[in-house]
DNA sequence: AATGCAGATGATAGCGCAACCATTGTGCTT
DNA sequence: AAGCACAATGGTTGCGCTATCATCTGCATT
């Protein structure tokens, strides 16, 4: 009897946690017995349903359902090394481009059944270097990442990783795998040639953040210039500082004030900051577009709406979220892609707030 | 000679493909083996570095670093229950404000070591269900899930889920857990108040999408309204289709039109409705703030750029985010937390746009 | 010198699941 | 009627890691 006695004492706090726990994690198994199959046909009910009687896969789910049964994704992504992740870098969760674009990628993996794993890399190639790890270390089925930037390291484990991997916004000469953007340079140029056709000729540059993709735009306008004779590095205003409508305006006037007001015409390397300067035109009673012309970049939506409407270039953001996230799934499933380099466009939407003709 | 040679040609086989995956997975055992320790220092190399002596230490980093050795997150997560991942679900990700909530709480995930897992649920109680539910099979360590509209069986799993919750953007009676968010229908009273503070009388609405704070949004300007005596229902132009400039217009039109034009003010759900009405009063004619009042809210950056400056209500949408991030932190390191409820308030902007005076 | 104790390191087991292969039963072909 | 293919189900094992407990070392304490 005392020995009895003792030996529930002892057991006693197990059955207590064990009650507890009626709360705690319920697995495969709890479904299995409650549903008097095995562990594997309850996998199986999950993830091949077809594979399973109906009669069976009915009184299973009816246990899943009951038990409020959640797989546990860890034990899953280890036991079969498929992850259903997808790894996903931007450098800004603040800027509306990258929304987009990240818009285009979830509404795909989505509807294919992925998750995505998002890490913020503050345009930092070595913050990015930290965050690709980071999603290394989910293995993930592929990554979507932002631009050419990454680090020596970075490249490296990426190339080791063996996952299809998609470099996003631009393209690139050398791109580590799959590659879906748009030439920012070029686009830069067209702007400057649209800008001369309407009859503008001091041609002035804002930009801010400054980051490889603006560079590119800068080249372009730089070049487009140079080719007429006409570029003056006076006329172009910078800054490191992430890009608004406030700074913007901030560099619009500083722009105004360097050059004596002989600008007119000015590119702006995204619509923020060509609303910043355009607000501020209209503040100091600049006449646009008549007096000065305006173009941003990027095609916000707001472009088309404000008074006057904003000349801008328009690009697929969703759509080239959509492409990357489509060229992941393609090479996971084994289908076959048109091309590794996807350059999806752009289009100058002209307005009136770069037509004087 | 003979035997050896055969034993060689069936280890060959394995030896080849053992080559070739030399850019097979590094683990653990691999880097101990490397570097000549057990398999659990190296672990505690990663985890708890304290407690391995420096001279280990440093040459376990080597033999990390030189084979490129990512850890397996899941392998981890499993073993110790801990996934070190947040989840997060927003209605929607083309929508800046909750992409500014979001920076908030990635701001705070990121220094704490916390990944985000972020779903999107499109504004439908539905899918929102099954999003947390893959959230839930991550084994997220804390979930951060928009408003109080779940379902019954959402509620259910997520109460199980026994996991610090955050629901954040509005104000609820009866959160599942934790809650952050301010009272919409009090700010939509307040910014009826002050139209008719600066002596506007027939006050319009335009929404749209229509989720839940909208709709507290538009109770409270029912509210006021009928407190004086000045309700009519006529003035609510609404829609479900998602907001943008370009409905805003069209609703600012529709709304003139069906009204003849007595309308004196105008209250728009959110800024980019604002906006729309604004610009569309502009190419109308219309005198703003003299003959039309445009009130906004959400107080996105533009409202206090354009002419004339839009009056919004302006929230902390960022500080939403850190704040949210920061009570499931701090429940999770098991630091007190002021209250579970926090209402982050909101102030009415006033701009020119609304000032009549 | 015996004891204890803390710090450093290791061996073992198991987290929850799916891959793999085995087994059973069913209906078909010849 | 024998043989076979195939569908449905189950048993065993191991994915890569960490919790737990065990071991070992050196050194202070008495």
């Amino acid at each position: 009897m005392l020995a009895k006695n003792n030996s529930q004492v002892q057991i006693l706090p197990m059955k207590t946690a064990k009650k507890r726990l009626s709360d705690k994690k319920i697995t495969l198994v709890d479904v299995a017995n409650a549903s008097g199959v095995s562990a594997i046909t309850v996998s199986r009910v999950i993830n091949q349903p077809e594979k399973v009687s109906e009669s069976l896969r009915i009184q299973v789910q009816k246990a899943i359902d009951s038990l409020g049964y959640i797989p546990n994704q860890h034990a899953s992504s280890l036991a079969s090394s498929k992850s259903r992740v997808i790894g996903v870098a931007i450098p800004s969760l603040s800027n509306i481009v990258f929304t987009e674009v990240l818009r285009g990628i979830y509404e795909v993996m989505g509807a294919s059944g992925y998750k995505v794993l998002l890490v913020d890399t503050h345009y930092s190639p070595l913050e990015e270097e930290k965050m690709i790890r980071t999603l290394l270390s989910q293995s993930p089925e592929g990554l979507i990442i932002t631009g050419g930037d990454q680090t020596k390291a970075c490249q490296n484990f990426l190339t080791k990783a063996r996952i299809p991997i998609v470099q996003i916004m631009e393209l690139l000469a050398d791109p580590i795998d799959m590659n879906v953007g748009f030439a920012h340079g070029r686009a830069g140029y067209d702007v400057v040639k649209h800008l001369i056709g309407q009859g503008y000729e001091r041609i002035g540059f804002i930009g801010a953040r400054m980051d490889p993709r603006v560079q590119q735009r800068m080249q372009g306008y730089k070049l487009a210039l140079e080719q007429m004779g006409k570029f003056d590095k006076n006329l172009i205003v910078t800054t490191p500082e992430p890009s608004s409508i406030g700074v913007g305006g901030e560099l619009f006037k500083s722009l105004m004030a360097s050059t004596n007001g002989v600008v007119d015409a000015v590119f702006c390397v995204n619509d923020d900051l060509a609303l910043g300067a355009l607000f501020e035109a209209q503040r100091m009673n600049i006449n646009v577009p008549q007096d000065l012309a305006i173009c941003g970049f990027n095609d916000i939506e707001a472009a088309a709406y404000v008074n006057p409407s904003l000349t801008s270039v328009s690009v697929g953001r969703y759509e080239m979220g959509v492409k990357a996230a489509d060229m992941i799934i393609r090479v996971l499933n084994e289908k076959p892609i048109e091309s590794k380099k996807v350059d999806m466009g752009y289009e100058i939407k002209k307005r009136v707030s770069t037509s004087r003709l």
